[in-house]
DNA sequence: TAAATACAAGTTGTATACATTTTACAAGCC
DNA sequence: GGCTTGTAAAATGTATACAACTTGTATTTA
């Protein structure tokens, strides 16, 4: 990619391979992971294979078998929701520093720039709407606001983030047509401008407390979607894992 | 140890030995990880002092150098705050969820009773105390009460925790006399008991917030111990590797 | 003299061979 | 008939050999 070399590239490949495999539901929950056959489905060796897992492990989309091995994740409805949780409180503590210490006009102009093209594209009908356009301004936009906090919570949001379900944008999917996005995305938006707002006036328990609202959205969202017959679960890849 | 076997012994050993080098200060901040200096050092081989590094990249401690290898990650004073700040978030966000959803009267049972035996650990003159039994039931004090969480919290907190200045018995040591622990000690068990009143009482906000002020309590010392001179902080082993 | 380049040594990433453990299956015993 | 035990196969943990890249140094050239 940018400045990354191609030194790992078989483990960059390995994490990837494993990670789409368990998302898209190829590997069930709860299965356990086979080396050789991981393998041979790569086509890498065991060494990146087995750090790829290990990272898996650490990230908690597998889990490590006492025995031996690697098995898939099983995620009960608590989980998830704690997931969620999890995400508002980290993300809550990034914004409340960020506020509390202060943030160069620069990164706030930036942050602006990002929400005003959020609106651009989210702008016109539903069925004309810059759909990838805003997925993609919304990721950065989220870089860009967690990356005020240091790297040590920065990095831990990252984590969290990296399960499946506990990013919002998994149940965004025009497509498929998975919840009232339109609705949810605008409520999505005044919730960042709000966040934005308060750092700016370094109100940082507001900040705090509006990051963790944005994620109790978040909650609901997937609360809703849980309640729902296995059919609409289903056309969401992310919840594969979910049991129950 | 327990049900664990000794299948992956060799990473074990490299694990707790990087660990070890690096707490211990034999390896200064910083400096890169040879891994071929490793493994003479520890006696295996490279594999498992290389899931040993990715792991301690995950905890934070090692981080990765993009040409390759690794290096002892230097911590400033920011991240030593955010640290515990995050357990501070981390930790309240457990009680909060542990006390919304309830918790079996037997498990509160075994939390006062640990309470009960800390404090009679802590009676007595500060000479005669038992203060290895202290540091031993705190431990496990804390291990219950995050233990009420789920895993997808509990395993957070356990990382951050790992972080060797994030816990607060990083500065509890008798001999060494470092901070006046007497005072801090007793301010800690009354913190532990109100938290675990506010859960059986099923008060969420007052748990989290409980929680958090005790990490406060931890913060206000970490700072306490940074602005004395180099002197007092040699005397900390975990505070070898933040910089200024 | 300073900069650039080529070369060499050292280090990491990858692949694979080996050893130990787990596990499944079947035979034997109570 | 059910349980135990022994053996074989399979899978994981470990060690090491190999290859590619990085880096420091020395030599050459402008």
């Amino acid at each position: 990619m940018s400045g990354k070399s191609a030194r790992a590239a078989q483990s960059q490949r390995a994490l990837m391979g494993v990670r789409d495999l368990i998302i898209s539901g190829e590997i069930r929950a709860g299965s356990r992971l086979s080396e050789l056959a991981l393998v041979e489905r790569l086509g890498i060796s065991r060494t990146p294979l087995r750090a790829a897992l290990a990272q898996l492990g650490q990230e908690g989309l597998v889990e490590a078998i006492p025995s031996g091995g690697y098995a898939v994740r099983s995620f009960s409805r608590e989980d998830v929701i704690d997931a969620i949780e999890l995400r508002g409180v980290l993300e809550g503590l990034a914004l409340r520093l960020a506020a509390e210490r202060g943030v160069a006009p620069a990164r706030m102009g930036e942050l602006v720039r990002l929400l005003d093209g959020i609106d651009e594209a989210l702008r016109g009908d539903v069925e004309d709407m810059d759909f990838d356009r805003y997925v993609d301004l919304n990721a950065t936009f989220h870089e860009k606001l967690w990356g005020l906090a240091s790297q040590t919570i920065r990095r831990e949001i990252e984590r969290v983030t990296s399960l499946p379900f506990a990013s919002p944008s998994a149940f965004l999917d025009k497509q498929a047509g998975v919840l009232e996005f339109r609705r949810s995305l605008y409520g999505a938006q005044a919730q960042h401008r709000a966040m934005v707002s308060a750092i700016a006036l370094r109100e940082g328990t507001r900040a705090e407390a509006l990051a963790r609202e944005h994620a109790r959205l978040a909650r609901q969202n997937l609360e809703f979607v849980l309640d729902q017959d296995r059919s609409l679960i289903r056309r969401v890849p992310a919840l594969s894992l979910v049991v129950g």
